[in-house]
DNA sequence: CGGTGTCATGACATCGATGTCATGAACCGA
DNA sequence: TCGGTTCATGACATCGATGTCATGACACCG
């Protein structure tokens, strides 16, 4: 591959020269930039990056750890792909800034980390980020001071710039809009209470019913182990025939996720309970792929993974300007509320005297 | 970030001697090594890529072009995840070649695809890999000829090496199992023919039924363009209640992918239709998240992302270190049926006669 | 017309790791 | 005891781009 000095040669000019037409430093003639242009054109110069970024000590490369890309054949991946949006969203606020950004898979194993971060700082990445699969606290090796990192869709206890996704305000809102449709008897199955969104989603659901003066059955909250491969459908169908036993069923199902969602479907058609006319049933995340693609659609709440990306690559180019580096507190970031055909507004006359709830939504 | 040079001072030594014991090159004394390393980890050194490659002429950088990350988010994604998982097969097969893979995303717009592949070459990677979304013919641009190309998930016309679904050969499973199970109404619901998959996988499904001496029925195969937003769904039906309709209805139907079997799921309940007893259901992809999480879970066949990512950093591999660069055969790959609860196996008086079938598709 | 500035260009050093060659010490066999 | 060998180490050049400083050619001003 050719180097400034062959482009110099052919161009029958000094190295620096070169230099200035490919950074438009300092002044060069007119013919010169031409003479020299041509000569890079003709060679399919391009220019070496690491010489370059040895000169100047930046890499402009921003490291990406995540397990995205191979966590995703797990038998059966309990979330949509948040991870990946992540990665996504990162990318697209990243773009304009010139960074490259590199990619590190953990290859789903924790024990990897401090080998990635290692080739990274080889890399001498001008900052990091470590992307988790779902809500949930991390701890990872330190650092030197002067490499920045973001964690996106996890924090830590020491306090690390990080992106979360706001649970709880989401669960509220869908639930308000719920309520908002008439709905009253809510029922909710949440996803394992280790698992941050198992816990801050259904503070987000009571907080919902409080509101609008509805009491809280706890026959109506239930967590579901469902993604377990073998007694995860049948968890699942027992916690619903149990509830729909109730004197005072469940007009809507709030489900942990979409995917969820999708065996609820599965399993109320096997019961011979019409949807979304008997029952409805909502999902959490907006995972389209499944919630547009289900028939009826699902009505579900977006988790805007894409614009936790963008807010976590935001803060880490705010950290390598040296901007907010002691600000410790975590982002959150919300998304609407999907309606779709999967919940019925209910009649008119039961919702009237939720007006203003309604009101207040919008 | 400290350098060799600063490791060299502290530990009383020259920088050669510390570079030695980075690589174990030539021979160090006992005492001095011990030395050398103390130094390297008081003062966290990382040795740095940058001015190594520069060195070395060689990056130890595999470059990768793929939409994977950033066109998840399409109105509804007509496959799984296809590129996702080459990406994983990839990260896999290169990890103990010592190579760093970058990952580049096309954030779906092929025209930013020349600026990627220049990026990647002021890296000075070793080698590049192309991977589609879905089967498909490409076109691009020309590259050095000192850097190997690899295809995956598409080829083109100049025959650059390429590593390719073997759809025609999965389809032909596919269908081979179910005639196996004592199917003999079996219908098609094929992709768009401008895909490649819409036109090599009908050709597995004929050659099945040629083999059975099983006769083609047209109006058992038809092609629906089902993520169309708006209209998809009601071709679907359309589609399915015209086949129902038939004298002789199938009592199976083949789904150009997961996707369109989960529609067709939904569909068929609406309808009324018992499954997997009245009609059965099966896709193509195993995209577990859908197949496994279905009900009943769904029998499809395993188009193996996974692999033919594998076999692509494989095949790359092979090109940089000097081998097989005028091969030009495309890399077929296929995976296995998966056979779940979506399909019946017909009584044993059907299946009888087609013993000696069963007996070879093992 | 000499001095001062601007413009266009080049010589040279530098970034950090490492290949090449040189040097000195210890060691070995004859 | 001496020439040859192996071992341990260092001096120096090199990779490619670019920052710093220098140089020569004009132009403009008083």
């Amino acid at each position: 591959m050719s180097t400034i000095y062959d482009v110099a040669r052919r161009a029958g000019v000094s190295p620096k020269t070169v230099s200035r037409v490919l950074n438009s430093d300092g002044p060069v003639g007119e013919k010169t930039r031409e003479t020299v242009e041509a000569a890079m054109r003709e060679l399919g110069y391009v220019r070496s990056n690491a010489a370059r970024m040895m000169r100047a000590q930046k890499s402009g490369i921003i490291g990406l750890i995540t397990g995205a890309i191979s966590t995703k054949n797990q038998p059966s991946t309990q979330q949509g792909l948040p991870d990946l949006y992540i990665v996504q969203g990162i990318q697209r606020a990243l773009e304009t800034s010139g960074m490259t950004v590199m990619i590190a898979d953990t290859a789903g194993r924790n024990d990897r980390v401090p080998h990635l971060i290692d080739t990274f700082l080889s890399h001498r990445v001008e900052g990091l980020i470590y992307v988790a699969e779902y809500h949930q606290e991390v701890n990872l090796p330190h650092l030197p001071d002067d490499t920045p990192l973001v964690l996106a869709n996890c924090f830590d206890a020491r306090g690390t710039p990080a992106v979360v996704p706001d649970d709880r305000r989401l669960q509220r809102d869908l639930v308000r809009r719920l309520i908002a449709a008439g709905h009253r008897r809510i029922a909710y199955l949440s996803l394992r209470p280790d698992m941050a969104a198992g816990r801050l989603r259904p503070l987000g659901y009571r907080e919902a019913l409080d509101e609008a003066g509805l009491s809280f059955d706890p026959a109506l909250l239930q967590h579901v182990d469902f993604d377990q491969s073998e007694i995860g459908p049948q968890l699942l169908w027992d916690t619903i025939d149990r509830m729909l036993q109730l004197e005072q069923p469940p007009t809507v199902l709030c489900c942990g996720n979409d995917q969820m969602a999708m065996m609820v479907y599965g399993i109320l058609r096997s019961m011979g309970r019409k949807m979304p006319d008997e029952i409805g049933v909502a999902g959490f995340d907006n995972y389209r792929a499944i919630a547009e693609t289900l028939y009826p659609p699902l009505t579900t709440v977006d988790l805007p993974y894409n614009a936790i990306g963008a807010r976590s690559g935001e803060r880490l180019m705010q950290l390598i300007s040296g901007d907010g580096r002691d600000d410790h507190s975590p982002v959150l970031v919300a998304g609407p509320v999907h309606w779709r055909g999967s919940v019925t507004e209910l009649r008119p006359e039961n919702v009237i005297s939720f007006k203003t709830l309604r009101e207040e939504k919008q």
